[in-house]
DNA sequence: ACCTGAACACCGTTCAAGT
DNA sequence: ACCTGAACACCGTTCAAGT
């Protein structure tokens, strides 16, 4: 109960912030619910999932034992709760990429680079997410976490979908015989999803390690949207260009964050 | 020291059977080893891999918990193991595609329903590759088994790049401006991790799980090996009678040890 | 109604004692 | 030289007792 109303009161907060159809004592508990997660965030960040225990989440707290579980049903709970946080901060990022002005296929590659960008400032959030589609992390999550995942999930589809409509409607993307816009919605998930997993997990590996200086993202979109159909093709127009405009215009803060510090691989 | 032989009677006794510059003794050791993977893949199998925990690998073994951490460093040794035993099923599929007889590209393709066929048929080892090479696994993992992992790792790679540099000679590939052998390999790779992953891990998910019935993962590689310029293009060749093909041709044991009983998002 | 922390069953790893 | 299993520190989860 008190989970349920954590994640509603942790939606209004954001979507209308002057509402004030809950309690404090409920918007109390929501912020709670997000000082926890928060706290769980930096031991994973710190010493990877290994590090975050139940035990320690307690004493990195202010609360016991049983306040936490008052919140989260089990640990994988816990993982679908960061997995939210994740999806949340991608959909900004999404928002954002949403308002660059170019072609249809530079508005593509804005999205690809919004994900690309929240997998690079929080790879451990982007961890996540795949961890939290597991099924026994999915079993042990309780069921209101995993309808607020469902509902992120298809925001996010949805803003995809849209785009590919338009671009259709426009006639800048011209499908293939039989590709509907769920297939490729699906093919621009697992080319970029791909590449960024393999980016930043299997670093140590000899056949991602030799390609250090390149640009292998870029590239794969390339590809994939060429052979998808969309206009104008990468022969007729510098996307490496666009790539960097939208990088300026629309994630000059983002960038300059990651500058800062963070992994030695995806900068 | 233990582990360290083990890994090399392993390949011996697979590369070349016969041989006998090992005693009876390490063999059984090395022997001894795969059983304990054998039954550590079962408990994964079984119940994910939580379920998976030195305490029931003991009790599931004949041996006691002493002699289990002779031969692995720790829990997450294990997992490396288990890796290991993936990519070697791995490079078995691979080199049953390379045999397939057709043009490049359709070789191309085989080697990628091989590696679509090798996470259909063990979805739990193929998770295993990635886990494996996340960095607290890594670390805690014994060195002669990373050793290991990297030599298998850079055969798949030999593979993959002995077949675009052949398409190259022959003029069937003609790459992009700018694109290396490397770069390539990487987008191969990418593209059918990121649709394996996704259509294995994430079936739950809106985006997804709306795609029953289509072939996703052909519709990808037609996509990107059109568009890295991989010659004949979709548009001048039917891909879908390919994949048949090869199906048919090379891994029809392979579909029927799957027919029987496996996960349904997959088959 | 919510919070607490002791209690329990289990887990990863080690190592002295055996053979 | 290898095997054993008791022992230890830690972990996930629960719940009776408090406020």
């Amino acid at each position: 109960m008190l989970k349920f109303l954590c994640d509603i009161a942790n939606k209004e907060s954001r979507s209308c912030p002057l509402a004030q159809r809950f309690s404090k004592k409920q918007q109390a508990i929501a912020d709670r619910e997000q000082e926890l997660l928060q706290i769980a965030l930096q031991l994973v960040e710190a010493e990877g999932y290994a590090n975050l225990t139940m035990d320690k989440l307690t004493a990195a707290s202010p609360y016991s034992k049983g306040t936490i579980y008052n919140h989260f049903s089990s640990k994988e709970d816990v993982i679908t709760g960061l997995c939210n946080t994740a999806l949340r901060h991608e959909i900004h990022l999404f928002k954002k990429a949403a308002l660059f002005e170019g072609s249809s296929r530079e508005k593509a590659l804005a999205l690809h680079q919004a994900y690309l960008l929240s997998a690079k400032m929080q790879p451990i959030l982007f961890s996540c997410v795949l961890t939290a589609k597991s099924p026994w992390v999915q079993e042990k999550s309780s069921p209101a976490r995993i309808k607020a995942q469902q509902e992120l999930e298809k925001e996010i589809s949805d803003m995809v979908d849209q785009l590919l409509q338009n671009a259709i409607v426009i006639n800048e993307l011209r499908p293939k015989a039989g590709a509907t816009v769920d297939l490729m919605a699906f093919a621009h998930w697992a080319i970029s999803f791909g590449g960024i997993a393999l980016l930043s997990s299997a670093s140590e590996t000899y056949s991602i390690d030799r390609l250090q200086g390149t640009d292998p993202f870029l590239y794969n979109l390339n590809c994939m949207l060429d052979g998808m159909n969309w206009l104008p093709l990468s022969t007729d127009w510098d996307y490496g260009q666009s790539w960097l405009r939208i990088e300026q215009e629309i994630f000059s803060a983002e960038r300059q964050q990651l500058a800062t510090a963070l992994p030695e691989i995806l900068r």
